[in-house]
DNA sequence: TAAGGTGTACTTGCATTCAAGTATTCAAGC
DNA sequence: GCTTGAATACTTGAATGCAAGTACACCTTA
């Protein structure tokens, strides 16, 4: 427990809980307590009762009155429909752009693609660097074609398939391979090839399934709701 | 204001104040207050409050702090992008139900149709009636196909767009065209016919926006934020 | 030994009170 | 007439005490 100079409010209570809980630091089907986070950061219940709520409408945390509270687990076949969602609507948006082609669009998958190959190639950085690039790489295309509402959306909606992607990062490290990915997606929009994007989007979206799912039933069961569950 | 003879809790009062929200009882824009809600629930503030922190996690009011609580009025640029999803979404899922086409499909939506029909023959009903039917449509070609998790998904999403399809029913009532398109897509569905689908489709789920558009700036401007909004 | 009951220590839900910040009104002074 | 500032009536945020319900260890009893 840190010592802190500040008094954190509702807010900061509610962005650290969600950080702990997306970072695993507040494991999937942990038992957590008002009482307890209140303690640990010095406050009443009152901000740890408002963080729980919105954490409970986000889905994060299940509050089951009079009994407790637990961290959710993830839910594997609710993880596969997100990312059948966003390659159904990336493939439609990467279609789009390609009928509307023009160089700034090039450019700036371009610029960003440099970027993302800088941080590889120099080894040592933070991963939560390349995956902002490789958000910005696909957010680039939603603006292109005037749907950033639409990557909004989905950003939020994304709130399931965060801890997925983050445990993605911790166990695989698979960044080199990301990297090529993106590069042969933009090899197929220059060259204005629809087949080939709709196959490598199809790839590369459900990439972190197929590196993750051998690996579940073994070492990360625990995180996952029980195939088959009802809810 | 009603005479209770129970009381209500947290829960109760949260869905009461979404049903107000979503009925236009409680304008897009309105001002509320915890205080004001508590004395008309006979209830402290902080089951109000309880309510008032999922509300916002939905996006269905902003709390400004030692200001106010307002109502969020409903952002069109962000309606078309979720309609451009559900598009895109359904003429996918479609598509794939064509190619695994079997006769317990055709009897569910031919079923779902005979009962619309009957509905809008007897003239007089409750629109959540045939609305629920309207979603149940659709609902079968995603189960049929496995995607249940993605209709809950979509329809999470839904949140943003709960209320422009209610004032599509309170200002046009286009049930019998609605029946009709629906009629439409089961015969495109029998047909095999993929490209006739999409074009339906696309005409569907579009269709509450032609017909609000128009209208939206001279009846409804102050439901609606200002277009080219940053938000 | 096994079954059942009881007390205790938890959990969250709600009411109340106080604290801190904002908007508005209204009057005083220029 | 206009500006400025203070009083006032709001707003939400937080702390606290109590109420109601649950789980579990432990003891009693058959």
């Amino acid at each position: 427990m840190e010592n802190r100079e500040w008094m954190m409010n509702g807010e900061e209570i509610y962005q650290q809980i969600k950080a702990d809980i997306v970072n695993f630091d507040l494991a999937p089907g942990a038992l957590i307590s008002e009482n307890e986070l209140a303690k640990k950061y010095s406050v009443s219940r009152t901000p740890v009762k408002s963080a729980f709520l919105r954490l409970m409408s986000e889905r994060f945390i299940e509050i089951e009155p009079q009994r407790g509270t637990y961290v959710t687990k993830m839910d594997l076949d609710q993880i596969r429909d997100i990312i059948f969602m966003r390659t159904t609507l990336e493939r439609e948006i990467f279609s789009l752009a390609i009928d509307h082609l023009d160089d700034a669009l090039i450019k700036a998958l371009q610029d960003n693609l440099d970027q993302q190959r800088k941080l590889v190639e120099q080894g040592q950085f933070e991963p939560q660097l390349f995956y902002r690039l490789d958000s910005e790489f696909h957010r680039a295309v939603f603006e292109h074609e005037g749907r950033l509402k639409l990557w909004q959306i989905i950003q939020e909606f994304q709130v399931y398939y965060t801890r997925f992607r983050m445990l993605d990062i911790i166990a695989t490290s698979a960044f080199g391979q990301l990297l090529a990915e993106h590069a042969a997606l933009l090899e197929a929009v220059k060259d204005r090839d629809k087949a080939k994007l709709a196959s490598l989007l199809q790839g590369h979206l459900s990439g972190n399934l197929k590196r993750l799912e051998p690996r579940i039933e073994a070492e990360f069961s625990t995180y996952f709701l029980p195939i088959g569950n009802k809810k």
